[in-house]
DNA sequence: GGGAGATATTTTAAGCTTGAAACAAATACC
DNA sequence: GGTATTTGTTTCAAGCTTAAAATATCTCCC
């Protein structure tokens, strides 16, 4: 029984028959999620614990303060990737606060810009200064090499991701 | 004016008042984040696409079908890293598709065993081939090196984090 | 055996998140 | 110029998520 005895046709049908082996990819996958998981759990419970203040609307004012003349609310969703509807709320509660303004964009009707206002900016440096500090102690234990060898490995996984992603092309 | 003129308390006091530079730190962190969002909200729309069903109910069910014997809502809320109310309530849902059934503990009348019922066994089957596929997939341009390089990176990352939380150390 | 504390779960209120539907305004194209 | 499509935002319903408080049961230890 000579292994290459299946004709060409037969070899793809069975490579849609028998799926590759995707253990480490999988593992990878698991891996990377629980590291994010751990990481992103702390610092929810360390803004809540510190500033009363959750990670969602820590992140929109990140966003913002590197924005200083603002942003639409469009542009905040595709930042933070999340759904539009999610930008409403958030930004509609963290005016609630006083922490950011709104205002009608002058060249398009449609469009809303957000900022931060100078109570928002105060807040923002406070938790800031400390969240970086946060995340240097969390990652006391790793060596410059292993974190930009990270970095390097990061980026690539991204453009795997990226280019293999089905986003954005629903009907055409 | 020598560089080495403070002495060793002043540069403890200096040690706290200016703060090492995080930079590369935050950039991995940012990095790491938007890779997991990515491939998580990627995994998302497809389960929903395909299957009509949602992320935590996937994980879920990811739990139980590792676990024949069924597991404690406890055992499930500590390896999803979610709160014990989230579960209640995902089970709760599952229980009332028919995938999963709870049944009480014959030892410990607090507790609560959740296992898949064999329609949800044969849902997360099908589930879960097409899933690894998709992850086979997205990590396609990633050669077998680079997953067991990051796979080791992320480990050593893993165990930094871990040392470094405050979870679960309250009063005392 | 009885009380103190630990553990397992549920409930609650608040907030986050999404996808889809609905609108409004801008832009493209004929 | 007028229609068709795209773009920016909001609204909605459903589900997810959390922390904290409440309940029930178990375990430890004197």
């Amino acid at each position: 029984m000579p292994e290459g005895s299946t004709i060409a046709l037969d070899a793809e049908t069975r490579a849609l028959e028998r799926p590759r082996d995707h253990t480490r990819e999988l593992r990878l996958w698991l891996r990377l999620l629980t590291c994010t998981n751990m990481i992103e759990s702390e610092i929810r419970r360390r803004l809540r614990e510190r500033f009363d203040v959750t990670l969602p609307r820590f992140d929109l004012m990140a966003q913002l303060d590197k924005a200083p003349d603002g942003l639409s609310l469009g542009e905040i969703s595709r930042r933070m990737m999340v759904s539009n509807g999610n930008v409403t709320g958030l930004v509609e509660r963290l005016a609630e606060d006083g922490l950011v303004e709104r205002r009608a964009s002058d060249t398009d009707r449609r469009s809303t810009f957000v900022r931060l206002t100078d109570a928002g900016h105060a807040a923002f440096a406070e938790m800031a200064a400390e969240h970086a500090e946060w995340i240097g102690d969390l990652f006391t234990d790793l060596s410059p090499e292993h974190i930009e060898g990270l970095l390097d490995h990061l980026a690539r996984t991204k453009a795997s991701v990226d280019s293999h992603s089905n986003k954005g092309e629903p009907s055409r």
